[in-house]
DNA sequence: CTGTTAGCGCATTCAA
DNA sequence: TTGAATGCGCTAACAG
């Protein structure tokens, strides 16, 4: 019974004298892990108040240097970690900022997730990650995690129905990555259709002209916008695109899609394909087939993944500012906050086409210094 | 002044008859957001207690369907999101998990992410993400993690200062994964020493005799491991390990390394990898120079990333069940919090030697189910 | 089947 | 510079 609080239903509630917790016994002498210390006990141990704790350990208010350094004795004696439920309940805060991703495979993913717990952790704040792929009920797992943190950044093509995002804002922040912006929904993304469109001329500047997108333009944003700025590039050549080849853009599309090409079914001089595994794939299939990439028929992609440095030829891509990407999502999260006001236009980063080998041009030697267009 | 509790300071102790909340104001008409519903909020506008609403929310206790009804109408219309922090303080648990990696580059630690997060998911956890890389104060971090969380997983790579884990656990559980067990301390990990022997033997059996070990036996447990088991082959065979080429396993080191071997300064007919990463780079170098590999020197790895199915000659490499790994954690850590004894022993899973034509092998196709070997 | 009530551990006025 | 008291929103006995 020594921590002695809020309990006197005895008495009547006049602020009756309530011992000062007596020296009776004086604590357990030294070491011992107490697995449940708490603010009182640190106070008690301290022979302090639990307001003293508080006030050195959040550095707030003032406390003599005598007193503060007890208190730091206390909590190292009794391993002190504070329950960080208690202090969010007090201050209304979880710290905690919430990063829902489809999944984890590829370097984009990653570079996302890294970018956003950088600037989250500088920011003070802890990222709870939620992965749908695989979930049975998102949008449950996403109302459960709302109740753990003060905002919430989706990236677009998670399959996170736009319902729950209309729910959650309005109750906590939320910003959309790489997603159609939405009515009072913040976006931040990066560029697509022009980069795309910069990267579709570059191939018909090879002398293509039989162009095929390959990638599902209704399968996510980015890639819709990738699409768009295909068309457009064409188009301006006087050239009527084809039909997009709607694949997934998982590794294992690209065999498929290679032994439509080899058969015939599908005929083009060039791919643009929705990113770089797709290409990658693509682009191995065919020179086991004995085709010549870029000879027969040029192939490009989009992410830069560390592959794309590592094949012959090099493989022409467009490298995105993934990590940047992130690291504004955490940004914009923390300060919506903090009060700031949602952003109407979206935030939109510039990209940069990367030129190597499988688009055309002239081998250069794998894994360096990317060569810069744009 | 709705939500009508804990109010009585001018009354004397007694319980008083506190007019249950009287049908003032029917509350507003319909719609909108109210920003900060409660389980008080909800109660009153189901016209039950906060016992009731508490009920079918956590599902627990009996309620009758109509209540139940009543209750589920007035959460939907107050849009009304659980305080997780109140919850967690009156459970007195977090229903979270914590996990410390260092990074996020290349496919091991996503996979290992993805793992973790589903098990977690599944067992009802959410999980907060800490990345030490980068951070100044990683302690202080690993304390604030603490905080939020109810147990913790450490890669044993990330750099975590034992003292930290050594003073979180006893507080909180821990467990290391792929990392060196240390007292007291429960860990996780793959197989490294038997594999990388059968592995290092592999590549004897090819007739190389001057094998060098890449890599920092010192940098990591896990490498330690394999580094013992590549000895351990080479003296089987009556050879002497020359000393390990000591880098860290970032992709630029591969670079560094084959400069030394083109140069002469380190003599080899084989490369025993800590990682893929660096076998490949290094694999690419050397052929960018013109050596022939697998017919000059051969090259293995460790870990059967993407890449290594796509370079000709396909890599040679262990692959180990990082995802299953980061399940494995995440289950423990549940099972501990639940009560459940730290299990002496470390968990170790097995690894699988996949065959393909950097060992001297001849080559396969690219891209195809990997020949396994063990 | 439902309501009352007492904390969970912490931050924070308000006094002293 | 310090302490006493109050409440954050929710769960869980305990009554009824």
């Amino acid at each position: 019974m020594a921590t002695a609080r809020k309990q006197n239903p005895d008495a009547t509630s006049t602020p009756a004298v309530s011992g000062h917790s007596a020296p009776s016994a004086p604590s357990a002498p030294s070491a011992a892990h107490h697995p449940g210390a708490t603010i009182y006990s640190v106070a008690e141990r301290a022979g302090v108040s639990i307001a003293t704790v508080s006030r050195v350990l959040q550095g707030a208010g003032t406390v003599s240097a005598k007193t503060t350094q007890k208190v730091l004795d206390a909590v190292d004696e009794l391993d002190y970690v504070p329950l960080g439920a208690a202090r969010s309940l007090a201050v209304r805060h979880h710290e905690a900022h919430g990063l829902v991703l489809p999944e984890l495979t590829g370097p984009y993913y990653s570079e996302l997730l890294m970018g956003f717990e950088s600037r989250a952790a500088e920011l003070g704040q802890s990222v709870t990650l939620l992965l749908t792929d695989g979930k049975a009920d998102i949008a449950r797992a996403v109302r459960q995690l709302a109740t753990h943190v003060d905002a919430i950044a989706v990236l677009g093509s998670a399959a996170m129905p736009p319902a729950v995002a209309k729910a959650l804002h309005g109750k906590k922040p939320v910003v959309i990555i790489a997603g159609s912006p939405q009515e009072g929904i913040e976006s931040v993304g990066a560029e697509n259709a022009h980069s795309a469109q910069k990267l579709t001329e570059h191939v018909l500047g090879h002398g293509r002209r039989s162009l095929v997108f390959v990638g599902d333009p209704d399968g996510a944003p980015d890639i819709h916008d990738r699409h768009a700025g295909f068309v457009a590039a064409l188009r301006a050549a006087g050239l009527e695109p084809a039909e997009p080849v709607r694949v997934p853009f998982r590794e294992g599309e690209g065999e498929a899609v290679a032994e439509r090409i080899l058969s015939g079914d599908i005929t083009a001089d060039a791919l643009v394909c929705a990113n770089d595994e797709l290409a990658l794939s693509i682009m191995s299939h065919l020179q086991d087939a004995g085709r010549d990439v870029p000879g027969d028929i040029a192939v490009v992609g989009w992410d830069d993944v560390m592959t794309s440095r590592y094949v012959r030829p090099g493989m022409t891509t467009v490298r995105q500012p993934v990590r940047e990407l992130g690291e504004l999502a955490a940004e914009r999260l923390h300060q919506r906050v903090h009060g700031a006001e949602l952003l109407a236009a979206p935030r939109v980063l510039p990209t940069q086409v990367i030129i190597r080998g499988s688009c055309g041009c002239a081998a250069q030697p794998r894994a360096t210094p990317p060569t810069r267009a744009t």
